[in-house]
DNA sequence: CTGAAAGCGCTTACAG
DNA sequence: CTGAAAGCGCTTACAG
C-alpha cells in the first residue's frame, strides 16, 4: 500500500508550521515521467537535452512549483554566487557601486555573498570563509590588498577581480581608472585656476589610489614649476578624517591656498572646516577639490569641483571580466584602465 | 599498490593551475584515524563529541587546512546564510547599516547573501531565489513590504525579521523605531521654537515609516492648535526627491514657515533648495528637520535637526531575534518598537 | 561517546 | 538525446 505519500501531502495543515517539504529532482521526474538526469538537464543551460523533453520537465516543474535547490547544486558544479569583499563602509561612493554590483550580479542569475572585512578579522580569514562557500568568483573592493589574498584565489583557481585599485598586480584581473591621470588633472586645474600654494590630503596609506593622486598631482604641479606644494596624512576616507586633516594643516604656518583631497567625502569634510571652523570662502580664498564625482560632490552646499571615475563603465567592465573568467578560466587576467573625466564646478575659481 | 594518492599530491605542482584537490571529512578522518562521523561532529559545536576525540580532529585538519565545505553542509543542516533584502540603495541611511548586519552575522560565523531589490525583480521573486539557497534566516528593510513576502517566509518556515518598518504585520518579527512618536517630537521642536505653518514632506508612498510619521506630526500639530499645515508628497528618499519637492512647494501660494521632511537625506535636499535656490535663510526664514541622524545631518554644512532612530539598539535586536527563531523556530513573532529621541542642531531656531 | 551506513538534492561520466 | 548508477562532501538516525 502506497499511503505513505498521500499522506505526507494532506497532513494536517493546520498545525505548526512544519517545514514544508521541498519538492526534489525525484518528485519532478515521477510527475513528468522522465529521469531525474533529464530533470537535472533541464535545468542546466548547456547541457544536452532536446526541446520537447526540457519542455515536458518544465511543465511539471511548475505544476510542483520546484525551485532547484543552490545548495545541493554547488556541491559538483557552480555554486551561483560570487563573493564581494568590502572594507570601506563608511564612504558613501560604494553604496551606489554595491547596488549596481549586486543587481548586475542577480541579471546573471547568481547571488552576492557580501563579506565585510574589518580590523577584527584579516583579509585573509575572509577569503577562507567565503571559500567554503566555492564562490564562483570574487570581487575586492578593499583599498588595501595583501597580497596572500590574490594567492589565495589563485590557489583555489577562484576568478577574482579588483575593483577601483591600480595595476600593480599583474597576477590578477583589476579594473581602474587611471589615477595618475586624476592627480595631473587636479593640478591643471588648479594650476589654471590660479592657485599658487597647493596641497594634497593623503587617503589611507599604503592604499594605491592615494598614492597614484600624489604622484599624479604631485609630478605635473613640478612639471608647471609649481614647488610651493605639500603634502598631509589625511588617514581613511571618511567625512572626518578630512576635516581633521584640514584643521591640522591650518595650524601650521604654510597655509596652502588650494586642497585636492584623496577622495570626495574628504573634501566635504574638509570643505566644512575650512568655512564653517577657520570662516575662509571657498573657492576665493581656498580652492577645494576631491575625486570620485559622489553624489553629494553635485549638491548646492558643496557643489565640488572633482575627477569622475567613469563608475558606470567600471562596474561594467568588473562584471564582464569576471564572468568571463568564470567561464574560462584559463583566460590570462588583464588589467583595464579607464580615463578619468575633469569635473568643474563652484568650489574652485574658474580656471583662467 | 596503492599509488593513487601519492601520485595525486606531488602531480606536478608547476603545471597550469588544476583546481587544488579540496581535503575533505574522508582524508581529515583517514589523518587523523577516526571515523567520518567525528570529523563532522567535531566540526559541530553541539554534537556529542570528547574533547580529545574532538581535538585529535582538529590536529589533523590543521594539518590538512581542512576547510569544511558549507555548500555541503548545508544540504542537510544550516546553510549559514542569512538573506538580506534591500531596496533603498541611493539612501546612504543603509550603509552604515549594512556594516552592521554584515559584522554581525559574520560574527556568528554565518554569511550574508545580499538581495538587491528593485523594480525589475519583484520582492516575491527574489525571495524565491533566496529560498534556494535554503538561508537560515532573512533581514528585510525594504521599505515597502508585500504580504506575498512574509507568507513566503512562513511557509519555508523560514525565520525573518523587519527592520525599520512599523509593526502592523503580527506574523512576523519586526523591529522598528515609534514613527508616530518620531512625528510628534517633530511637531514640538518646530512648535516649540516659533514655527506657525509647518509642512510635512512625505516619502515613498505606501510605506509605513512615512505613513506613520506623518500622522504622529499632523496629530500633534492639531493637539497644540496649529491648523495652518501642509502635506506634500516628496517620492522616493532621496537628496533630489527632498529637494525637488521644496522647490514645488514652495511655487505654491501659501508658503510654509518651517519644513519637516520624511527623512535626513531628503531634508539635506530640501536645505540646499531652500538655501541656493530659493534664497532663504535656515533656520530664520524656514527651520528644516529630518529623521534618522545620518551622518550628514551631524556635518557643518547640514548642521540638521533632527529624530534620532536608535540604530546600534535596532540592529542589534534584529540580529539578536533572528537567530534566536533560527535555534528555536517555534518562537513566536514579537514586535519590537524602540523609542526615538529629538536631537536640535542649527536648522531650526532655539526653542523657547 | 563512537562508527558504519544511509541519505541530503543534485550532477556527471558511462553506456546506449 | 536519454537513463541507470555512482558520486559530490557532509550529516544524522541507528546501533553499540
Amino acid at each position: 500500500m502506497t499511503v505513505s505519500k498521500e499522506n505526507r501531502d494532506n497532513q494536517s495543515p493546520s498545525f505548526p508550521p512544519k517545514k514544508k517539504p521541498k519538492v526534489t529532482v525525484v518528485e519532478v521526474a515521477e510527475a513528468a515521467g522522465v529521469s531525474v538526469s533529464a530533470v537535472s538537464r533541464a535545468f542546466n543551460p548547456d547541457a544536452s537535452i532536446s526541446r520537447p523533453l526540457r519542455e515536458k520537465v518544465f511543465k511539471a516543474a511548475a505544476a510542483l512549483n520546484y525551485k532547484p535547490n543552490r545548495l545541493a547544486r554547488g556541491i559538483k558544479s557552480r555554486s551561483s554566487l560570487v563573493g564581494i569583499l568590502m572594507t570601506d563602509f563608511n564612504n558613501p561612493f560604494y553604496l551606489p557601486i554595491l547596488s549596481r554590483f549586486t543587481s548586475e550580479i542577480q541579471n546573471r542569475s547568481c547571488h552576492s555573498l557580501l563579506i565585510h572585512v574589518d580590523g577584527d578579522m584579516d583579509i585573509q580569514e575572509a577569503v577562507e570563509l567565503v571559500m567554503e562557500y566555492n564562490v564562483d568568483g570574487l570581487i575586492i573592493t578593499s583599498a588595501s590588498l595583501p597580497k596572500e589574498l590574490v594567492d589565495a584565489c589563485r590557489s583555489q583557481n577562484t576568478p577574482a577581480v579588483i575593483f577601483g585599485r591600480d595595476s600593480s598586480e599583474n597576477s590578477v584581473t583589476v579594473v581602474s581608472c587611471d589615477n595618475v591621470l586624476a592627480g595631473n588633472m587636479a593640478a591643471d586645474m588648479l594650476l589654471d585656476a590660479g592657485y599658487t600654494k597647493p596641497a594634497f590630503v593623503a587617503g589611507p596609506v599604503g592604499t594605491s589610489a592615494t598614492i597614484d593622486r600624489q604622484r599624479g598631482f604631485i609630478s605635473r604641479l613640478m612639471e608647471r614649476g609649481c614647488n610651493q606644494w605639500q603634502v598631509i596624512e589625511g588617514g581613511e576616507f571618511s567625512y572626518d578624517a578630512g576635516y581633521d586633516a584640514t584643521l591640522r594643516m591650518f595650524k601650521s604656518v604654510e597655509r596652502p591656498d588650494a586642497l585636492f583631497y584623496a577622495d570626495d567625502i574628504m573634501a566635504c569634510g574638509g570643505m566644512d572646516a575650512l568655512r564653517y571652523d577657520l570662516g575662509l570662502r571657498v573657492p576665493e580664498d581656498v580652492g577645494v577639490m576631491g575625486v570620485d564625482d559622489i553624489r553629494l560632490a553635485n549638491s548646492r552646499s558643496y557643489d565640488l569641483s572633482t575627477i569622475r571615475q567613469p563608475n558606470e563603465e567600471m562596474i561594467q567592465r568588473t562584471i564582464d571580466a569576471l564572468f568571463e573568467h568564470i567561464s574560462d578560466p584559463q583566460l590570462p587576467p588583464q588589467s583595464i584602465t579607464l580615463p578619468c573625466e575633469p569635473v568643474e564646478r563652484g568650489s574652485t575659481k574658474k580656471s583662467k
